[in-house]
DNA sequence: TTGTATGCGTTATCAG
DNA sequence: CTGATAACGCATACAA
């Protein structure tokens, strides 16, 4: 790694940087002590200092362009105004509008966002967390929670943490998520309702709460409206993506099952499934009817352009953070789990069976 | 925004959550002064140091699970081992695969990056330079480049600055970008090859480095392979999205040029040329052909598939982060720019004209 | 109301 | 080779 003899080469190298204003400026400026500087500057200090002293550290501090230095603040304070937004992986499309919605709830209230990409592996997830609570982080939000996740009830203990999107079986954390089974019972009750008896479902991972929940309203909506339940109906997935999608949908045709519709458990496992079906002479909707999950962008542009459940990703990130917010605020506030409504969207690739 | 009274507070809710060790409590517990411990546990002193010492205390640290606090350390070395990155909007697809490459890049050296973004609001981005600063990142990796950039200028003169994507023609700040000229003239041989003689181009925004450079390419190609040059051709986008691809596409049809292919200046700009030639009643490719620029996850899942100039995005962050990562090493680093090459990615929506 | 002193955790520069 | 000490920039008890 660089070593420290650069940095009097830098000093060379971007001679015109002009050293930062320090406090220190300031109070010189305006002819206090530095510790009077400080309080003028600190709007809830500042009612201690005499408003002309305050006017004038003011001008000073202005006149020289003078910014606080976080870093030292923050060693002082123990409080950096930053947050940590721990991913699985940014590449997924589902993630950016939620990190969008974070940032415009904290921005408002003076934090900002330090995002990190664990690739849903948890050795990587521990080093970040530790990583992220080094760098002091006021608190953390979390989009790569499993529903056994010790990582989380430990850290959750030490700083305030919100969970976004996925859910956790650990106690003691507050969540923000989309109304799974609101979302599943929509989409099951939509094909039922174009004539569907036999609708399989791509099922997600097993140990996060999308997977399992979205998997058990399949199961209700399937009960409650009277529709065909053979297990070989639902087909596990191991992971949210495209191929697992494909693989699945090739079990399900492979079993030989009546099917004429399927219900993904995300849009990538759908995007998956159009690649099945294509690849064995079937069209969607007139063979298969197929209904995503969670509202990706660019799905409209498919074709056919894919009927899935929207959840609302910005409002997903801006509640968290804003939840996240109330508990810096208040340490001692209980933890509470909030589910937002999602709305089905429906479009080409759903339709009645033929016959 | 929070009180600091809530600091203590917060030592309730949290109670659990023991102090974190220091270098100090190393050194209690190793028996030697910090210093000593200090130069022990970094590698680059180490050698300072005895070795049966260095190893006392390395037991030490790792007895009592000591992590260094970079705050404290950046206070004192002005060094953060951090770097800002500067992105227009990071729900555009085009961006999350860049910064994994700039992630990816960065890890094995130690450092990490800082993701902002400035929405294309130079005074956001002003302002985010500026918090970026404060927070003492080691330099900056900007995908937010316009040709005319004060900005970038002052701030190159100051602390390393490597662009991504897009270029400047401001002087003396390096750059990774695609080599647009070379994918543009691929696409528009592979269009001039399959017979077209009209080819538009819908061109983006031209106080961009991209907009500019794969406009002028554009004509080049037409020149060079003697294609049809009516100006009339050329459609200007203010910016890369559908909407712009759309109205401009709409543009050119209505003014009745002769027109068989459009090479649209990004996958974006393609997706509004797909929207109005729907809207038309228009086919692609039977009636028009159309090639993007970049290669986007999914526009394989079109229909037709886009043809698109798949640019190295992973490649063209890793290669930005190594660039400064180098110049971090030696400020006085002559800038250098370097163009990655793009490849052809044929799919359905370009094919022979009719008749 | 203001100045003073101290500490946050670390590294660098001295002595020894 | 190691220890002592002084910063780094700021905030905050405490003294004046």
């Amino acid at each position: 790694m660089a070593g420290l003899s650069m940095r009097k080469q830098q000093t060379n190298a971007y001679a015109c940087a002009m050293r930062r204003p320090t406090l220190h400026d300031v109070a010189a400026r305006a002819s206090v002590h530095p510790g009077t500087a400080s309080r003028a500057l600190n709007p809830r200090t500042r009612h201690l200092v005499s408003p002309v002293t305050a006017r004038r550290v003011d001008r000073a501090a202005r006149a020289l362009g003078y910014r606080a230095n976080p870093i030292a603040r923050g060693l002082k304070t123990a409080r950096t105004a930053t947050v940590g937004l721990v991913l699985p992986d940014l590449t997924n499309p589902l993630f950016p509008p939620i990190v969008r919605g974070i940032e415009d709830a904290l921005r408002p209230a003076g934090y900002s966002a330090w995002i990190v990409n664990t690739d849903n592996d948890p050795e990587r997830e521990r080093t970040l967390v530790d990583s992220l609570r080094s760098r002091h982080v006021d608190g953390l939000i979390v989009a790569t929670a499993r529903l056994d996740h010790p990582l989380l009830r430990e850290t959750a203990a030490e700083l305030p943490v919100v969970l976004v999107n996925r859910g956790t079986a650990e106690p003691g954390v507050s969540q923000v998520t989309p109304d799974d089974a609101l979302g599943i019972e929509q989409a099951v009750r939509h094909l039922a309702g174009l004539g569907h008896r036999h609708v399989a479902h791509l099922a997600g991972p097993q140990d996060l709460s999308t997977g399992v929940e979205r998997l058990r309203a399949y199961r209700r909506a399937v009960a409650d409206l009277g529709l065909d339940d053979a297990p070989g109906l639902v087909e596990r997935c191991g992971t949210w993506n495209e191929d697992e999608g494909a693989a699945a949908t090739h079990r399900l045709l492979d079993s030989g099952l009546p099917c004429t519709a399927v219900c993904a458990g995300n849009d990538l496992l759908a995007l998956g499934c159009y690649d099945a079906l294509r690849e064995r002479g079937l069209s969607c909707p007139r063979d298969v009817s197929v209904v995503g999950f969670n509202g990706m962008p660019f799905l409209d542009k498919l074709r056919p352009p894919l009927t899935t459940v929207r959840i609302p990703h910005h409002e997903l990130g801006a509640e968290a953070a804003r939840m996240l917010l109330a508990q810096l605020d208040d340490p001692d506030r209980h933890p509470r789990s909030v589910r937002l409504p999602p709305e089905l969207i429906i479009r080409g690739s759903t339709r009645a069976p033929r016959s």
